[in-house]
DNA sequence: CAGTGAGCGAGCTTCCGCTTGACTT
């Protein structure tokens, strides 16, 4: 499988081209043409089947067949040796990708080589978008056949639509192919080559890449909004009015809103500072040419005002001064695509986008609901039919619409491949009546799109909303109006089969089918006060995302697909950049390093409006208008004919990552100002460290340190709680005191993990008079790490007096007369005699070894480093056909490696000691020989690794890479 | 962020988008 997609030729057609497949002529032999057709589903395979007969095969590809390779153990051994393998596209050759056919699709290729053997005619039907038309194309250079082959397309699983399918396929599109391939190549770039830019500015294993990036980058901006959020206060008066005995309701409640010609300001009047805004020129204008002198000012009431006013308002005549009546009406809504049926179910079943998909997948497999994956709401003829023959019958002919309702709402992007999510069939089955095949999670979710599918073919919503317009004057002489709104609901239409949830339900923001009643009021007619109360109010900060919002706000960016959604936010939690509280996601202080060193130094690459660009340079692609290579030279290279996009202006991104490197500085990139506008609290810091995040300032020249837990959600952090994390980890976690010494034991998070430690009284100051020149040398604390199995919750006094009695003189070497001591260190617990030293297997043995055990330790020879006796190989090998040197794997720090003597390779994934050939011993040595030549015997410079990674990081920071005792928090 | 003794073959991490079982507990 080599390189080179539009080399083959063999399938370049014409784009757009169609036919009629011959259908009735059969074969020279006489029998019928039979036909291979491949779709993506196995569920949509047996789906169609039988529709199209028996002389149709139709099998599934299960999704895509081939990729680019992953990572090195998936590149074939022929391009293992080239620059470019990493990254799996030769970016200096026509950016030709390297394809493997993807491990676990081995199986299923060489099934439909098989099924292809048996036909004299292909017909790939996969789904009518972008991917389906590369997997397509995959398939004819994976199975290469020697039979017609031709692409058919159907946009709904009828009968009547497969069969006209099948009789009207066209070629292959490679324009559209060539589209796809650019959009993958894109991806890989750009998530291969800035994800290791995070592993030496931030922190190994962490990723980046078109969709993740911005996902989170959504989720730090929000909290930051949340962080910068200052909250406004304001008040009104809220009351409740008497209309009569014979009024029903007789009591309604209405708002001050308006005191003399000023209007009283309510949440929405401030901004996100607690300020309030500025009206806008234009708004001030229209309100002065439509309400003449009134309404033109603001009025914020502050408690005592609202309390004033409260008091002077009693027993003071309330007349009603204005009734107004309009018309409401509510459309149905559209039926369900994939992200609001995430959307739906997260607010009303409380599902996570995961776990709705895998239940939406088995109605699916089971036939109870057309695919799940979609971005389109359209219904096919017969859905509709189904769905409004199902409303009349329910709910009768009136709750019908009169004509059919089609829905056709664009999403940015969309592909339209699919249906909308509906219930399955011709006629759909009730909940009830599939409620013995499906419970639990199923059932509900079914009843959700059954209900939603219904609904969107049902008669709008009708009622009548009222604004009534209280006014009385006050004791002190305003006038004051109060106003009140209703809303009744006379035909319910589709609101009685479905009705939207809200996301935060709050007054302006309420559910198509909420009501709430007045009585019938005339204009003059005279009401009481029953009650006026002064309410207090404060505006909030915007929520978090949640990940039905979440989902919602890329869609609207054009961001991912249907297929993709629930695992974008897999990928975000994995990585450890969001977690969640209840529903909500929480940014960790990762995510903040990483978005920052993004928008810093990759700010094109995080914007906003990226994919939405890239999805219209596609375009262009597809509709052979511009082409492949010269748009990836753009983005790679900043070069070539198509270089006006910001990538390629900000001179490509192999500049960006490459040369730019050395300009971020990780220190930098990981310190996160928290108030940076409050004066006492600027010089606050969380630092991004190896060791988990924690807050730093500097005071009077030296630096204050407290850790943060990993709960405190960074909108939490406030100056109050960082003052109280500062004096906390001075002291530590009290554990006692020290009984022999009477010293307080504390247990506390260091530089190199957990640790214990007293607290030394401070020194007597010295006697008046005495001067004495030189302080006596200050006694140093008794220190010792945590053992493996303690945990700083959970460790008791006992516990660290352990520790600080070590080291622990085991006894006395009787022929050097040396003491041997058992302690713990850097490398683990060890036995040292002298100079000489021996590794413990078991942290336990620090505090059991006897002097006779340690002696017959001692009898061994050095397990490890220098004066270590040579290690006998794990296995001897043959010798290197290639070199004609002997070959042996050997055990080393990193796991068995094979070795001649001069080259060392490790073992990979999937190789074993046993089962090692010499063949493929040689292999392995002759990549590692490829990649860097055996080393000279002149070490390494020692900062060659720092300066090789292009890290910048001040002489200040702490050296991030020189302990591998504890992993980094997570 | 505490300070506690040696020295030593790297290799791998990572993207987005299309689809489901095959694995083990």
């Amino acid at each position: 499988m080599a390189t080179g997609t539009t080399s083959s030729g063999t399938t370049r057609g014409k784009a757009g081209g169609s036919r009629r497949t011959p259908t009735s002529t059969g074969t020279a032999s006489g029998r019928p043409t039979r036909r291979l057709v491949i779709v993506e589903s196995p569920t949509k395979a047996k789906k169609i089947a039988p529709y199209l007969g028996n002389d149709y095969v139709v099998e599934s590809s299960v999704g895509h067949i081939r990729d680019l390779p992953r990572g090195a153990a998936d590149v074939p051994a022929k391009y293992k040796g080239e620059p470019w393998a990493r990254l799996g596209v030769d970016v200096d050759n026509q950016f030709s990708p390297l394809y493997i056919v993807t491990p676990e699709k081995k199986s299923t290729v060489s099934e439909l080589r098989e099924a292809l053997k048996s036909v004299d005619e292909l017909l790939l039907a996969t789904d009518p978008d972008r991917e389906g038309e590369a997997i397509a194309w995959h398939l004819l250079e994976t199975l290469k056949p020697k039979i017609p082959v031709r692409r058919m397309v159907f946009h709904e699983i009828t009968e009547s639509a497969i069969r006209a399918a099948a009789e009207n396929t066209r070629e292959l599109d490679q324009d559209l192919v060539d589209a796809q391939e650019t959009r993958r190549i894109l991806d890989r770039l750009y998530g291969y080559e800035v994800s290791p830019v995070l592993w030496k500015k931030v922190m190994p294993k962490l990723s980046a890449g078109r969709v993740q990036s911005v996902a989170t980058r959504l989720i730090v901006e929000r909290e930051w909004a949340r962080i910068r959020f200052t909250s406004a206060e304001y008040w009104d008066i809220g009351a409740q009015l008497d209309a009569g005995a014979e009024a029903t309701p007789r009591q309604f409640g209405a708002r001050l809103t308006q005191i003399d010609d000023d209007r009283v300001a309510t949440g929405r009047d401030f901004d996100s500072d607690g300020k309030p805004k500025a009206p806008t020129g234009a708004r001030a204008q229209r309100t002065d040419a439509r309400l003449g002198d009134a309404g033109s000012g603001l009025r914020i009431l502050a408690e005592a005002d609202a309390r004033r006013l409260a008091e002077s308002l009693q027993d003071q005549a309330m007349t009603v001064s204005s009734v107004e009546s309009k018309p409401y009406t509510r459309k149905p809504y559209p039926p369900f695509m994939t992200s609001t049926l995430q959307q739906e179910a997260g607010r009303k079943l409380r599902f996570s986008s995961e776990r709705t998909m895998r239940s939406a997948q088995r109605l699916y497999e089971n036939g109870h609901i057309t695919y799940m994956r979609t971005d389109s709401t359209t219904l096919s003829d017969t859905a509709i039919q189904a769905a409004r023959a199902q409303a009349r019958e329910l709910y009768g002919d009136r709750y019908v619409a009169d004509s059919p309702r089609q829905y056709t709402r664009k999403v940015k992007n969309a592909q339209e491949a699919h249906e909308a999510i509906r219930p399955a069939g011709e006629s759909f089955r009730t909940p009830g009546e599939i409620a013995r095949e499906v419970d639990g999670d199923d059932f509900r979710l079914y009843e959700l799109i059954w209900q939603r599918t219904i609904a969107s073919q049902m008669n709008d919503a009708r009622g009548t909303t009222v604004s009534v317009r209280i006014t009385g004057t006050a004791g002190t002489g305003e006038a004051c109006t109060f106003s009140a709104s209703g809303r009744t609901i006379t035909f319910p239409g589709f609101l009685k089969a479905y009705v939207e949830s809200v996301e935060d339900e709050s007054p302006g923001n309420q559910a198509d089918d909420a009501e709430s009643r007045l009585p019938e009021l005339t204009e003059g007619q005279a009401l009481t006060a029953v009650e006026l109360d002064p309410d207090g109010h404060s505006t909030n900060p915007p929520s978090r995302f949640t990940e039905p919002a979440l989902v919602k706000q890329l869609e609207e960016l054009g961001i991912g697909r249907p297929s993709t959604y629930a695992s974008i936010i897999k990928t975000i939690l994995d990585r450890g950049y969001v977690w969640k509280k209840g529903a909500a996601l929480v940014p960790s202080w990762v995510a903040f390093s990483v978005v920052n060193l993004l928008e810093e130094h990759f700010g094109q690459l995080v914007d906003y409006d990226f994919t939405a660009g890239m999805e219209d340079d596609l375009d262009s692609i597809a509709s052979g208008h511009d082409s492949r290579v010269d748009w990836l030279n753009g983005f790679y290279f900043g070069a070539g004919k198509s270089a006006e996009s910001s990538v390629a202006q900000a001179g490509g991104l192999k500049k960006l990552v490459g040369a730019n490197l050395e300009e971020i500085d990780a220190r930098t990139v990981n310190s996160i100002t928290m108030f940076p506008n409050d004066p006492q609290y600027d010089n606050v810091v969380v630092r991004v460290g190896r060791y988990g995040p924690y807050l730093e300032r500097i005071v009077d020249g030296e630096s204050q340190r407290a850790n943060l837990k990993d709960d405190l959600a960074p909108d939490e952090l406030t100056p109050e709680i960082a003052e109280q994390l500062f004096s906390v980890p001075q002291e530590g976690r009290k554990l006692g005191t020290d009984p022999v010494t009477g010293h307080e034991i504390v247990a506390k998070e260091g530089r190199f993990g957990p640790y214990v430690t007293e607290l030394l009284p401070d020194p007597e100051p010295p006697a008046d008079g005495t001067t004495k020149k030189k302080a006596p040398a200050k006694p140093k604390p008794r220190t010792g790490s945590l053992l493996k199995t303690m945990s700083l919750d959970t460790i008791t006094l006992d516990d660290a007096l352990k520790l600080l009695s070590l080291p622990r003189v085991v006894g006395t070497d009787p022929d050097s007369g040396d003491e041997i001591t058992a302690q713990n260190g850097r490398y683990g617990p060890y036995l040292k005699r002298g100079t000489d030293s021996r590794s413990l297997s078991d942290e336990e043995q620090l505090f059991t070894v006897t002097l006779e055990q340690a002696l017959e330790i001692y009898k061994q020879p050095k397990q490890r480093g220098r004066g270590a006796a040579a290690q006998p190989p794990l296995r001897e090998l043959g010798t290197d056909p290639s070199t004609g040197q002997k070959m042996v794997i050997k055990d080393g720090r990193f796991g068995p490696y094979v070795t001649d003597g001069e080259s060392n390779a490790s073992l990979r994934k999937g190789d074993s000691v046993e089962q090692l050939t010499d063949e493929r011993a040689s292999e392995l040595l002759a990549e590692r020989r490829a990649k860097a030549p055996p080393k000279k015997k002149a070490p390494a410079k020692r900062t060659a690794a720092a300066s090789k990674t292009g890290t910048t990081t001040s002489k200040k920071a702490p050296a991030k890479r020189t302990t591998t005792r504890k992993t980094p928090a997570k």
